[in-house]
RNA sequence: GGGGAUGUGGUGGAACUGGUAGACACGCUUGGCUUAGAACCAAGUGCCGCAAGGCGUGGGGGUUCGACUCCCUCCAUCCCUACCA
């Protein structure tokens, strides 16, 4: 007699045997390869619903691929330096090490008691040395290859703590801990020239087997667009103002220069012009984040300083505009009021000239699209394209422009003023920094004394201070270094002695990246470059690191993202312990598609409880017949068949092409629904009893990827303990799916008004005749004349009234 | 401000290529089983309507014999915006 599902015991004696056996310990064979990997988590303290959401699509890959006799390869890691480590020390005076290793430890307990297939032997931490000592060697190996450089970048400061703050610590301007008034402060900083591969990063998203939003998403973020570089000479100067435009056919619509307030020029002014000082300060009040710079009233202010157009010698005046970004093009933009939104709404708000040069029917300004140009001199009538060239032309000829391409994409900044992250292996000699090389690394983070806050490395003087005068770098790598090149080192995570190997050769590139669309653009895009440098190095083979990506959609709770920094997160713990691993990954799974985002809800952990139980209760106290599989079946017993084969079919696409669990589970579930209950009899007649075992195994098969323990379980009980199901995965028998009756629609006008079972050699005519006989159908057409009559193949007819 | 998504019953969602809208679940209703409850089983369940039928995929418009699906437009929500990860 069967016992009671007990998901708590099974559970544990399945990993405990999966253990025993290092069964996802994974070595380099034959087979073909599959690495799957997930994006590594930020230790936070628990797993929640996203990382949940985010483990178990990968591990249904990972064991689906398995099943399909590839040799597969699914690493787990943590993204171990972060600034939420130093607060929390700061909250709760434990070290950033600390608590970021207690983090590990229970987070890793969580993932071991969901039964994700892991490899653990391959398991890293950013936050060793044994990982970043290889992180500074990337780093001194891009410096030689001149991929690195120092320039003056700004920074979010607060004034009171005297430390740069992140832009999530900026609220409302103000320092979160402080509540000071931040300004913008420009120091020192490490760059890395992503912006040499821009062309290749836009180039190769082409033939990657990623989201189309996605790719989109980093083409609209590297930004290449084609315009000129025009300059304007200062009256009364010899120097020049320098632009960037994308629409050098507006050119005699410009009514003022826009200079970014961190421009050179306006900087300088501010020495000895009180207004600009002011208005320069005044804007430093504005955190450094794109969206609230954007966001933010567009103040400016005129400098009195006038340059000189040059196709039309008049006078043009120069402002200073907040909202013209330095580090973007030239940080000069040509204002074009009545072509150009922004522009427009500056114009408008400080009586600038609004001059129109392109026809349009009606003057609604701003006039963004293209057309015939007007009061343009020489280049009347033209049209936008052509004009275009013209002027540049002009313009090359007058030496006052050229043609030029640009990319929206900026240099990577990696300088972080913090204590918990990589330290930039350099040393300075006075003003000089040295990359240290090979022989000096690993630079080590310095130890934290007893209840010791966490202070960024400038105030460290112990770890700073050298012999000779010399002194230490004190910035540490922005924390997307660490996780650009991590999906690499697993393959090596286990070698001392070298970065990477042979192992490193055979399993990259990354055959299927999963991870949440939150890190469309700044993770995969440096991931993306760091792979073409490294290539460039002769580190890695290959173009690209992620052949095939799934963006899962975000957890939401209460309409947010669910993370550990907003306090809505939703622990799996509870509903391990009260329904099982296999439940929560079944739910997970069943409750929406991955590519979507998900307002948590509990509301249905039950449904999926309950369809475990009942796979439970049918097979559990059952044993495999083994019968041959020679019977003449009945019309019943082909439709079970037909319906095991189908529903494999399905699932298989499911699994495979459109990563589409949740429908995978409805079809299961509707395959074990479709079961008539007299095949379930033991004393039902041997041709029933084998149909019903075939359904059985195909059930098992397809559902143990989402619910690993409940079916290994019961395919031992069911089939034996010496075949594994991991190593099986049935075949489709084509023969059964084919059908000889369909169910014909027919409608009226584009309105269902009948069905019909017709067999399918039956010709269109006869079809015809017999849907307009179909009485609903008749009285609907009446005495009415057909106009018109569409047969769909197999699926409906449209008599049209 | 820019970029990318999403919007379907009371709820999560399905409809894969323009061809039956609501699969599969949750919830709810009724009945069975039970001393009672839980669990389980059976039937029903988009809305309006006694019915015939009509209406219905965020709102408005369009293309088509036919639109959740394509086009235009508006609205709402979420994510990213280079120092959260």
């Amino acid at each position: 007699m069967s016992s009671n599902y007990n998901p708590q015991s099974i559970e544990k004696d399945i990993q405990d045997k999966w253990d025993k056996q290092n069964k996802y310990v994974t070595r380099v064979d034959e087979r073909k390869k599959y690495y799957c990997l997930s994006m590594f988590p930020y230790p936070s303290g628990k797993l929640h619903m996203g990382h949940v959401r985010n483990y178990t699509i990968g591990d249904v890959i990972s064991r689906y691929k398995r099943m399909r006799n590839f040799n597969v390869f699914q690493p787990m890691g943590w993204d171990a330096f972060g600034l939420p480590a130093e607060n929390a020390a700061i909250a709760n005076k434990v070290s950033p090490k600390e608590w970021t290793n207690q983090n590990i430890e229970n987070m890793k307990v969580q993932l071991q008691s969901l039964g994700f297939s892991y490899d653990w032997s391959k398991e890293l931490k950013t936050c060793e040395p044994n990982y970043y000592k290889w992180e500074q060697l990337i780093f001194k190996k891009l410096f030689d290859a001149g991929l690195v450089y120092r320039k003056k970048s700004l920074v979010n400061w607060d004034p009171v703590d005297e430390t740069v703050l992140a832009n999530e610590q900026v609220i409302d301007g103000k320092g979160w801990r402080s509540g000071a008034q931040i300004e913008i402060k420009e120091i020192d900083q490490w760059f890395i020239k992503i912006t040499k591969y821009a062309e290749e990063l836009l180039d190769s998203l082409e033939n990657l087997d990623w989201p189309e939003n996605v790719k989109r998403m980093q083409r609209n973020w590297i930004g290449k667009s084609n315009g000129a570089e025009i300059k304007y000479k200062i009256d009364n100067s010899k120097e020049f103002l320098t632009t960037f435009s994308t629409r050098p056919d507006t050119i005699f619509g410009v009514s003022f220069l826009a200079i970014s307030p961190n421009h050179p020029l306006a900087v300088n002014l501010a020495k000895s012009n009180k207004e600009i000082y002011e208005f320069l300060e005044k804007c430093k009040e504005i955190k450094a984040a794109e969206a609230d710079i954007a966001k933010a009233d567009k103040l400016g202010i005129d400098t009195n300083i006038k340059v000189i157009h040059p196709l039309t010698g008049k006078k043009i005046p120069v402002w200073i505009g907040n909202f013209v970004l330095l580090e973007y093009g030239t940080g000069v933009v040509m204002g074009v009021p009545a072509h150009d939104a922004r522009d427009h709404e500056f114009a408008t708000k400080y009586n600038l000239d609004i001059k129109q040069v392109i026809e349009t029917d009606n003057n609604d300004f701003p006039i963004l699209q293209k057309g015939k140009l007007i009061n343009s001199e020489n280049f009347n009538g033209m049209q936008s394209d052509s004009a275009s060239n013209e002027i540049v032309n002009e313009l090359t000829k007058l030496k006052l422009g050229e043609e030029l391409i640009q990319f929206r994409l900026r240099d990577w900044g990696v300088s972080r003023q913090r204590y918990w992250g990589c330290p930039i292996p350099v040393i300075y000699d006075g003003d000089v920094p040295s990359v240290l090389g090979e022989n000096d690394i690993p630079i080590e983070l310095p130890e934290l004394e007893e209840n010791e806050p966490p202070t960024p490395l400038s105030q460290n003087e112990k770890f700073l201070k050298l012999n000779k005068g010399f002194r230490r770098e004190s910035d540490t790598f922005d924390t997307f270094m660490d996780s650009s090149w991590y999906y690499a080192r697993f393959t090596s995570a286990d070698n001392e002695d070298e970065i990477f190997d042979e192992k490193t050769k055979y399993w990259l590139p990354v055959d299927l990246y999963i991870g949440g669309i939150e890190h469309a653009i700044l993770h995969l895009l440096y991931s993306r470059f760091f792979h073409k440098a490294l290539r460039d190095i002769g580190l890695v083979e290959g173009d690209e690191p992620f052949k095939r990506l799934l963006t899962q959609g975000m957890v939401l709770k209460d309409g947010a993202k669910m993370s550990k920094s907003k306090g809505n997160t939703v622990d799996p713990q509870p509903y391990i312990e009260k329904y099982g691993a296999d439940t929560v990954r079944l739910y997970m799974m069943f409750t929406s598609p991955p590519e979507q985002s998900l307002e948590w809800s509990e509301s249905s952990v039950e449904g999926s409880a309950r369809f475990l139980k009942k796979v439970w209760n049918l097979i559990s106290a059952r044993k495999y017949s083994k019968l041959d599989g020679r019977f003449d079946f009945s019309k019943e017993e082909l439709a079970l068949r037909r319906k095991s084969h189908a529903t494999l079919k399905k699932v298989e696409n499911d699994y495979e092409v459109r990563f589409s669990f949740n429908t995978a589970i409805a079809a299961i579930m509707e395959l074990l629904n479709s079961i008539p209950e007299d095949f379930k009899d033991s004393m039902a007649p041997d041709s029933k009893k084998y149909c019903l075992d075939e359904a059985i195994l195909f059930i098992l098969q397809m559902l143990s990827p989402i619910a690993p323990h409940i079916c290994e379980y019961l395919w031992s009980n069911f089939y034996g303990e010496d075949f594994d199901i991991e190593s099986s995965w049935p075949e489709v028998n084509e023969n059964l799916l084919e059908i000889e009756e369909f169910e014909l629609i027919i409608q009226v006008n584009g309105k269902v008004r009948g069905k019909l079972k017709v067999n399918k050699s039956t010709e269109q005519e006869e079809i015809e005749e017999m849907a307009l006989n179909v009485e609903n159908v008749n009285n609907f057409i009446g005495s009415s004349k057909l106009k018109k009559t569409i047969y769909v193949q197999e699926k409906l007819i449209n008599f049209v009234i």
